[in-house]
RNA sequence: GAGUCUGUAGCUCAGCUGGAUAGAGCAACGGCCUUCUAAGCCGUGGGUCGGGGGUUCGAAUCCCUUCAGGCUCGCCA
């Protein structure tokens, strides 16, 4: 079903064009004035240059026009206001029409944006052997959305997690478990294989010696010297230390693939820059075919330069000068394979904003090369850094690098203390709730920002449920859940007939015109990939619910066709925050 | 140094494709539970939208300038 802007905008139209003046300028938005009207035109004041009247002329026209046409049962005010506002108000009928439309279609009338488009999203930029910590947090939690939200809206999307797996990082921990264990049979050149199928190291194991390794080659000129070496023997093909790489994604992608499904984050893909290598000599070659890649200082590069750049860019770098291959290579390999498979209609990769630069080049070079079409979107959502109290990237209180499960284990904790505090439920229960609570407050909490801006993670105030809080649009589903629970259990059955009627008081009024803005909110939030403004429309929906609900006694009304009325309202609206949500990667518990 | 992003109430943030009186939450203060979950609701106080110019009938929003901070700036990812 259309918009509910789309709707008004399309009953003004005939009255601008009536009076001669272009359709286009007959654009209604939300009212910033709810104490004026609900929604107002501009256009007037917009169109008052082209035509050279005075703009309340134009809104005295059109309003005029419309009190005299057969949309006027629409509107219960439209009146023109100096200097030249179109202020109106829909009628009770036609919002509870409205309402009762979204109620009888599937995702409550949302009209699909795409058709089946492929759209690839990379996120998730986990690195194998090491443990996912909060850094790796916003871009799962926002990824994650993003694919929901598209697929919801008809997209075929395919989220690729695209793991750092390759590179000296490999070769780092090779030699770390050489000098741990020489005697390993990896470590023996005279054997040929086969070898063990138990890896020699637990995850545990795993996470301490990368770290050890990464000191090491800093201060061990040697031992980086031997790293590169076994990185390039690995690159090669050579089997033992094939085989310890193995069990290196083995052991490491059981311990990711359990972390993101703490989160509630899956991915369809679980490729890696490993994945990209079997297509870097053909990128090379044939970027030096075309003429784009040259020397320079030694390295291989490709000119990323455009006209109209506000500073001329640095060369993307493809082959570094003692030729391996590094970052953006292996990007531009994934691009090939991608493009092979899936010939996507659309990128979009979310990470770090530090690495704007990077993909500003690869971006470049993948159209300037003809990988990608020059009309396929190529998006790189940028976000910030998660900073704690005191404004500095997030730390642990030892001032380490915070880890994502103690982070999670956290909340969970301290979310199930507040619950065990007034509340008297089974200890099994408060887990299981806390789980629930905890995973929305992190997620609401991170998503209600926008994606772009640094922000505060502040755990106290992500776990004291108050105001514009995960928890807070919780509480208010249970709520709506609790009453329909009771309903059922005092005997009522919904009527056959039952639908959403006219509001009987401003609270049950302001809920439905919120109701409304549902469809907007979801297709711009895709559009602008911008989450928050789902975040934004749920907490500004559970205030107007709340505020009804407090003033409205739905189980005590009398008048039971009124009261179906009002069962089938709060049921939207359940339905509406629920969906919403699920769109953010969290959901509702039954009680809290 | 160059580029780029950010600066809105004591704190955390919306609003930024120009519209009417700049909004929430937290914190502070005062009310509302024998009634559908008080993790709620109602009310009070709190603002040079970093500063200064400009464009416009109209600027937190667009342009210029300036201050403060973050990030980036060819062989890391």
């Amino acid at each position: 079903m259309k918009k509910i802007l789309d709707c008004i905008a399309d009953a003004i139209k005939p009255a601008f064009t009536a009076n001669g003046y272009d359709e286009s300028y007959a654009k209604v938005t939300l009212s910033n004035r709810p104490d004026l009207c609900e929604y107002q035109c501009n256009g007037a004041m917009a169109a008052a240059k082209a035509y050279k009247k005075k703009p309340i002329d134009i809104a005295n026209d059109v309003a005029g026009w419309i009190e005299k046409s057969p949309d006027r049962g629409m509107f219960s005010q439209i009146t023109a206001v100096m200097p030249g506002f179109i202020n109106m108000r829909l009628s009770q009928e036609y919002l509870a029409d409205y309402l009762h439309a979204m109620d009888t279609e599937p995702k409550y009338g949302l009209e699909e944006t795409g058709s089946g488009e492929t759209v690839i999203v990379d996120y998730g930029g986990a690195n194998v052997a090491k443990p996912l910590h909060v850094g790796h947090l916003r871009s799962a939690i926002i990824g994650e959305s993003i694919k929901r939200l598209g697929r919801f809206l008809g997209y075929n999307m395919i989220g690729d997690v695209h793991l750092g797996d390759w590179g000296l990082q490999m070769g780092l921990i090779i030699e770390e478990l050489r000098d741990r264990e020489p005697d390993l049979i990896y470590f023996d050149p005279d054997c040929s294989g086969p070898y063990p199928e138990k890896p020699p190291f637990t995850i545990g194991q795993l996470e301490d010696i990368y770290p050890a390794a990464s000191s090491k080659a800093k201060e061990d000129e040697n031992f980086k010297a031997r790293a590169q070496e076994a990185t390039l023997q690995l690159q090669n093909g050579y089997e033992p230390y094939r085989a310890v790489w193995q069990h290196i994604m083995n052991v490491s992608l059981a311990d990711l693939k359990k972390n993101y499904k703490s989160l509630e984050v899956t991915f369809d893909l679980w490729k890696g820059e490993s994945d990209a290598q079997e297509y870097i000599p053909g990128l090379i070659e044939d970027l030096q075919k075309k003429g784009l890649a040259y020397e320079s200082q030694g390295a291989l590069v490709v000119d990323v330069a455009k006209e109209g750049d506000s500073k001329e860019l640095p060369p993307c770098i493809i082959r570094k000068s003692d030729g391996a291959a590094l970052y953006a290579t292996s990007d531009l390999g994934t691009i090939l394979d991608r493009e092979k498979t899936y010939a996507p209609a659309k990128y979009i990769y979310i990470t770090d904003k530090r690495q704007e630069l990077h993909f500003i080049q690869v971006f470049r070079v993948a159209k300037k090369a003809g990988y990608v079409s020059e009309d396929t979107p190529m998006v790189h959502l940028m976000f910030g850094t998660m900073n704690g109290k005191d404004g500095k990237p997030f730390k642990t209180r030892e001032g380490g690098v915070m880890r994502l499960e103690n982070l999670v284990a956290e909340i969970n904790d301290a979310v199930y203390d507040r619950i065990m505090e007034n509340r008297t439920v089974s200890d099994e229960e408060a887990r299981k709730t806390a789980g629930i609570i905890g995973l929305a407050a992190l997620k609401y909490g991170d998503l209600s920002n926008q994606a772009s801006k640094d922000y505060v993670f502040d755990m106290e105030r992500f776990i004291s449920f108050e105001g514009n809080t995960g928890p807070y649009i919780l509480y208010t589903i249970v709520r709506i859940k609790s009453i329909l629970s009771k309903y059922e259990s005092m005997g009522e059955k919904l009527p056959e007939n039952a639908r959403v009627l006219a509001a009987a008081s401003e609270a049950e009024k302001n809920l439905m015109l919120q109701l409304t803005k549902y469809h907007e909110v979801i297709e711009s939030s895709f559009q602008e990939t911008a989450p928050h403004k789902i975040c934004q429309f749920i907490y500004e929906l559970s205030d107007v619910f709340n505020k009804f609900y407090n003033n409205t006694m739905i189980l005590k009304e009398e008048d039971k066709a009124r009261q179906a009325g009002y069962i089938k309202l709060i049921t939207l609206t359940k339905g509406v925050l629920e969906t919403c949500i699920d769109l953010l990667g969290f959901a509702a518990p039954e009680r809290m």
